[in-house]
DNA sequence: TTGAAAGCGCTAACAT
DNA sequence: ATGTTAGCGCTTTCAA
């Protein structure tokens, strides 16, 4: 970055303007090939590449996309990101990233370091305390000035933007449902993310599933906290002293201890016991025995999200319509249930 | 971005010159207070923000640095992201992220757009591809134009810049010297991505310890391939016709397709067939039994490395002396060995 | 076919 | 204490 040639040098080595140059270089019609071929090749040789910020500067335009992403240590995230960036790239959008760690304060500065002109856009996944404290005033706010978000698995519906979801609600009815066809009478519901919405989707689909079955609900079954401790230790109490035959599990940790300490109880898997969760797929098939997961496509999560935020900066969408993509999850059986 | 306000519209408003509010709204002595404070308020109000773009072509800084990683699915590069994100943050800079995939072509490509002034230098683990073919002059040219380079993990000695891995050999040595230990006279070497620089310090590691215990080295207890497919097929003779008594597996899918087809086999771990591999810590404590492994302080390197870019581009560094950071493994000694 | 000039939004040296 | 001016590197309109 400091020897980088400009096109002023150029056009001073050469004898020509800087408008001529530049012209020359993006293949203006005005220039005669003669000097394009003189001026390219000289522009070649001494490894001239237009200097991006200026170019931002004069276009209104970074080509940037800003991606907030609550924890990319789980590989859900990590997968929707790389849809994300598969996308953006191909369409010749840069992706600068910043990891809320489900803090509402980082959020909020992202938002603000990164809406001054450093991106055209955002897409995000809310992080766990905004979902909490339902505090979204900072995504209305760059909204308002004009900033696109595209919002993902995590959305909030008081923010008016494209969203790509995925059918939580239905997916834990056709995880419920498969459970009971193979006969389980007893599905515990795990979660230790209670706080964030699609918690809340998934655990309605088990319900309802359940009342359609003439299954009555019991709270004994049904773990639901936002705390990692407070989980182990009622799911320890749960597997050694409850009844069960069925689990439904709403996150990666929960589906995995629960595997870990039924295996560890004794329970055959999935005779005696039948267990579904939401987990990363290449992981969930290392477990013995394996872990059925509902897949949720998380790069495509990401493509989707990474098209309707370069089309709606591209204005390719219409203005003030929002679209909301749903993304249809897979069960993948695998040897912890039935078939 | 349509809306934004700019130093020159506060300016005709307030009837200031657009210099004397610049100097205002960063608290220049040169101003009074009472201008400072009319200016600021009045700033607030339009929730002005300085345009980056402009900021960045004047400072002749972006204040951002761009990372490139072969996979960001493999927990190890979201750990090091991580730790990278975090310092880099705390420290007022940007990241922007490419995913080589382990295409050479994809690096080249990720370096050319990010040189031209999108970035003040790089971190990096260099591609599969790119370590196969020895092709390193994309990294070379780019440091000779004074664009500083940080690799991490998988580096190359021809090139010259800062570097942070991790003690590979030693961590070797220390994982087949622990399974010696421990009793075994049959260790299996594993590994399905021999390619990459850091498998062969581990081999060495593996084959040196076999030579100073006086264990005859084994080339049927070697599986050393680049292919997944050839891995599992190996793998699985190896498994059912060798008579093997430890494994020391190279890789996440190395280590846990051993594990898992050790099971199967019915091998009582860690009694009969002990298991160290290189995996995720979090997934390897969920497998039954939990897999020992080697612990590389993923989100450590990701901020020496950031450390060391930043204090690079800060010039805070000896200009021409590159520093190489070794950050010290440990064994994670879990179920899947004695101890 | 080429060049001069203005301007993107900001900073800063140099007037006033 | 405030303003004028130049310039970062580039694009683009307008003039020659």
């Amino acid at each position: 970055m400091k020897t980088k040639i400009t096109l002023k040098q150029i056009a001073a080595q050469l004898g020509y303007s800087v408008s001529t140059v530049s012209k020359a270089l993006t293949n203006s019609p005005e220039i005669s090939d003669d000097t394009k071929r003189r001026i390219s090749e000289f522009a070649q040789l001494s490894n001239y590449k237009p200097n991006s910020m200026a170019q931002n500067l004069k276009r209104q335009r970074t080509n940037t996309i800003g991606v907030i992403i609550p924890n990319i240590l789980n590989p859900f995230f990590a997968k929707v990101f790389s849809g994300i960036e598969k996308y953006a790239n191909a369409k010749g959008y840069n992706i600068i990233t910043y990891i809320s760690n489900e803090s509402l304060n980082k959020e909020i500065q992202a938002i603000d370091l990164l809406s001054n002109g450093a991106v055209d856009g955002f897409i995000l996944s809310i992080a766990e305390e905004t979902q909490k404290r339902n505090e979204f005033s900072h995504f209305q706010e760059v909204i308002k000035d004009n900033m696109p978000i595209v919002m993902f698995d995590r959305i909030s519906d008081s923010v008016d933007c494209d969203k790509v979801i995925v059918d939580d609600y239905d997916s834990a009815v056709h995880a419920t449902q498969h459970l009971i066809n193979m006969g389980c009478k007893r599905i515990a519901l795990l979660t230790c993310e209670a706080n964030i919405s699609i918690s809340q989707l998934r655990k309605n689909g088990y319900l309802d599933t359940l009342n359609v079955n003439n299954i009555s609900i019991d709270d004994d079954l049904i773990i639901t906290t936002n705390s990692i401790e407070e989980y182990d230790q009622k799911l320890e109490n749960l597997i050694q002293n409850i009844k069960i035959d069925g689990i439904f599990a709403l996150d990666e940790h929960a589906s995995t201890l629960a595997m870990k300490l039924a295996v560890k109880k004794g329970f055959k898997i999935p005779e005696e016991l039948q267990i579904v969760g939401f987990a990363d797929g290449a992981w969930s098939r290392r477990l013995t025995p394996s872990l059925a997961t509902i897949s949720q496509h998380g790069p495509q999560i990401g493509e989707e999200a990474a098209k309707l935020l370069i089309d709606r900066i591209e204005k390719k969408s219409e203005k003030n319509v929002y679209k909301t993509t749903i993304i249809k999850t897979e069960l993948r059986y695998r040897d912890s249930v039935k078939k």
